[in-house]
DNA sequence: TTTAAAATATGACATATATCATGTTTTGTT
DNA sequence: AACAAAACATGATATATGTCATATTTTAAA
């Protein structure tokens, strides 16, 4: 199994504060963890003991709403740490994590961790900055399911996954969502979500090869009312 | 001017944390603000220097969407602090504060408190908290703000209200807010507000006295659909 | 390769909510 | 107290979105 001191992927999230031998001592207790497509990573109500790092692959958190419908509130790729609340609280999640694509997971134990958030302030305070930061996305997302149209919503989409996660060499984007998927990050009915995807590609704004989509007109995606 | 150490509106927020030395020298730098209900605290945009913490009042925390309208993303009341993320973040600020009432606020420079948030773990740490809280309510709302109709937020705005502020000697609800403020908070036309008020008032579900709004069957909101 | 299941797509229709118009009440100001 | 301005209220209508039904295509499995 790898050492975090080496691992390269720490240099994407907060475990980069962390100094050599806190990582020696917390890659001794940690777990990896392979996840097939479509499997559960924890569910929201579970208890969890730790953070996991996403060393490979994508995963969404959703949380279930009173009429039965799931809310995708966050996509998670390789680099980012997850349930870092654990760290802060007892309490259980508020989100089950769900993988997109087959992922590799590394399982820091809390009991490990704890003593680094009470000595080693840079880490408490990057964990600081990146909640900080989650906030302000959080505000973000909350004015735009309450003011905007689901086409809107749904343009601004697509236009983020192309942003933050990129196209693959077809020009498609890298990040594989179904049509639910879509539908349940924008807070919408799938036949909704389907119905502006096929205006978008008939005002030449994407094409789609199968489930697959590709931006061929992202300012006029930018433009969308 | 009072002093931070002996004041008891500190044990509502993160700076409980601190040590008795480290009060006094804050205190010594802090500055006291009065407020009239409608003014501006801050905008959104502007640099924060430093920290409000509210020792009197109510404020509105709100964001400009794209298409000119606002929406409140949270409510701050006494007991609480306002701009934590300038402390972490030398970004402008990404909301607005509007005094919903007069105010007393004191406001205390980061330059002083950035010290202690590098030795005093309990202060980040109790920050951190706080943040993961706010985290949790923000998935909450995003969650209603895209699956659930507006009568329903409606209802559990007035639920969220009566149960966070409480209410006053005569039954209404000590937070009083406008229609126009409700309509902000969930996501709506005013006109929807004002009807789906009506609705309740017919259902027996509340009474309003002017635009004060008294709950009669808190039970009854709780099941609306 | 064949077949069943799941995902995508589209039409018809129902419903919630927005918008515009207009009137009434409340509030604040001189 | 009188007045103007703001807030509240309600009707009529338009529009966006949800729901249900039903094809079609894609994917996964045997």
């Amino acid at each position: 199994m790898g050492k975090c001191e080496q691992c390269i992927i720490k240099e994407f999230n907060s475990l980069k504060t962390l100094t050599n031998d806190e990582l020696v001592r917390i890659s001794n207790c940690k777990t990896s963890r392979i996840v097939k497509k479509g499997e559960i990573i924890f569910e929201e109500g579970d208890i969890l003991k730790g953070i996991y790092c996403v060393r490979e692959g994508i995963c969404k958190l959703t949380k279930l709403s009173s009429n039965g419908k799931d809310q995708i509130i966050k996509l998670v790729v390789k680099g980012e740490l997850i349930g870092q609340r654990s760290l802060v609280s007892d309490e259980s999640v508020n989100l089950s994590a769900i993988a997109l694509n087959d992922m590799e997971l590394c399982f820091l134990p809390k009991s490990e961790i704890i003593n680094d958030l009470q000595k080693n302030t840079n880490f408490t305070f990057d964990l600081l900055k990146e909640m900080a930061h989650d906030l302000k996305e959080a505000d973000d997302i909350i004015v735009n399911m309450a003011q905007k149209s689901v086409r809107q919503r749904l343009a601004e989409t697509l236009i983020y996954i192309n942003d933050s996660f990129g196209t693959k060499s077809d020009g498609t984007l890298s990040v594989l969502l179904s049509r639910e998927d879509f539908a349940n990050i924008i807070g919408t009915a799938t036949e909704s979500t389907i119905r502006v995807l096929s205006q978008f590609k008939k005002e030449d704004l994407i094409t789609t090869i199968g489930k697959q989509i590709k931006i061929i007109d992202l300012e006029g995606l930018k433009r969308v009312e």
